[in-house]
DNA sequence: GAGTGGTCTAGACCACCCT
DNA sequence: GGGTGGTCTAGACCACTCC
């Protein structure tokens, strides 16, 4: 009835997952498709319905699978942005170029503290600040969700052009001078709102990108959280050689 | 017994979670100490022992806790090695420098292709090349593991630097200067020997820096890939405006 | 030997979707 | 109504650790 147990696995859950993950990446279940049911699936491996729920689960957070219930389970779709970390340009623009269809999604504006832990690394201010939330879009599928915090004392017609487009935009929009961007891409996982728009289970880790952005007007500093799935999003940047410091290129010790 | 559903959960499991996080946050488990038992939980909580083991699984992939059989549950030790990107500085001596004791431990040697997806965005060679993996310690825990690809006509005693010390030092100690470093960073499910290496259950995402090195030597162009638990690292860079490009710099449209 | 977590199973109930 | 996945439970067995 089966052939299982043939990879290195040491329990059965886990070999029915690597049995699973076979048949996705050798196209015998397709992208956007629904896999059998739990219950075929118990049949055809001999298995109890238990142990296939656990492996589908575990693929579920390793980002493979998507079940939805009364409905089935479904193999993710995979297309990949890389946002181009090193360039100036808009995750709008930087999307559009890789040829999405972008668009932008503004949830709330409110007043709130930063209390990330990774975030205290970039010396934010302690006292509360305008938080501008809002979602970006590619093929109407969500892949970021931003969070840029404004000292609250700012106009309102800028924070009104925050919550229309991206905090470059913004700030181009009103002439102001990007000085330094400093940059933290870390993974952490999804809380509350999160899990909810990428249907993302148990708190799995979003890869974010903690940004600092300083201009040349000393009240404005912009501080946000962009967090995005995992096997939605990566990073790229470059780094040539004559823009580099660090050890190489003093003479080391 | 219990003072359970306080929070927006919906079920059981999740009311388990969050109020064992609420605890592991307020200091109530202290890091390294290990929580009650499943038993215990099971008691306090008025909740199947099952239910306990549940929510302690995903916070355990949520990289909150790490179990041990036969010993118990653990509340992990948070301490996390900051990457600096932007800089030329191996991974060795920005250990180093942020007061860690990092120390590099050679794990093969072996002929391999390339086979990683997010990776042919670099556009490696297909043909098989010499790939070194090692793993990265700080204070004896491992925070990496890299595996170094170089094309296969290469000396031997440059392959030997590679096995003792980062593709920079390496480099560096062979005289050969670096053009271009470019960086992808994202996170992909943990395979194989680096779920061991790291204790990472149920192939949960690394982060991950996929690197392609140019040198001088056309003959030279270095493929890596670093993954490391994304509780135990984050990148960070810095983009001064004197060394950007992209549409904000230029006269948009 | 008593305690720990890990695995596998059986069975029941629910909410949801589609027809 | 018959299918789906999601939740919760009970109970049994194993391997491991520590005393």
């Amino acid at each position: 009835m089966n052939n299982l147990q043939l990879r290195g696995a040491s329990s059965l859950h886990e070999s029915v997952r690597e049995e699973l993950l076979k048949r996705i990446k050798s196209g015998i279940y397709l992208p956007g498709s629904p896999i059998p049911s739990t219950a075929m699936l118990s049949e055809e491996f001999g298995v109890s319905p238990i142990t296939i729920k656990r492996s589908i689960r575990d693929l579920q957070t390793a980002g493979m699978l998507i079940a939805v219930a009364g409905k089935g389970t479904f193999v993710k779709e995979r297309r990949r942005f890389l946002r181009e970390v090193d360039v100036w340009l808009s995750s709008i623009d930087n999307a559009r170029k890789l040829g999405f269809r972008p668009r932008l999604q503004l949830l709330s504006i409110t007043r709130e503290k930063i209390s990330d832990a990774t975030m205290s690394v970039l010396n934010p201010p302690q006292d509360a600040m305008l938080c501008v939330r809002k979602t970006v879009l590619a093929d109407d599928l969500p892949i970021m969700y931003d969070a840029t915090y404004l000292s609250s004392d700012i106009d309102e017609d800028i924070v009104e052009k925050f919550s229309e487009c991206s905090v470059i935009d913004a700030l181009e929009q009103h002439a102001i001078r990007i000085v330094n961007t400093r940059l933290i891409i870390d993974a952490a996982p999804a809380a509350g709102k999160v899990e909810e728009i990428f249907a993302i289970p148990n708190g799995y880790p979003m890869l974010r990108r903690l940004y600092k952005v300083t201009t040349t007007k000393s009240r404005i500093t912009i501080f946000g959280i962009v967090e995005s799935p995992f096997d939605r999003l990566a990073c790229s940047l470059n780094l040539p050689a004559n823009q580099m410091s660090g050890s190489y290129l003093k003479s080391k010790k």
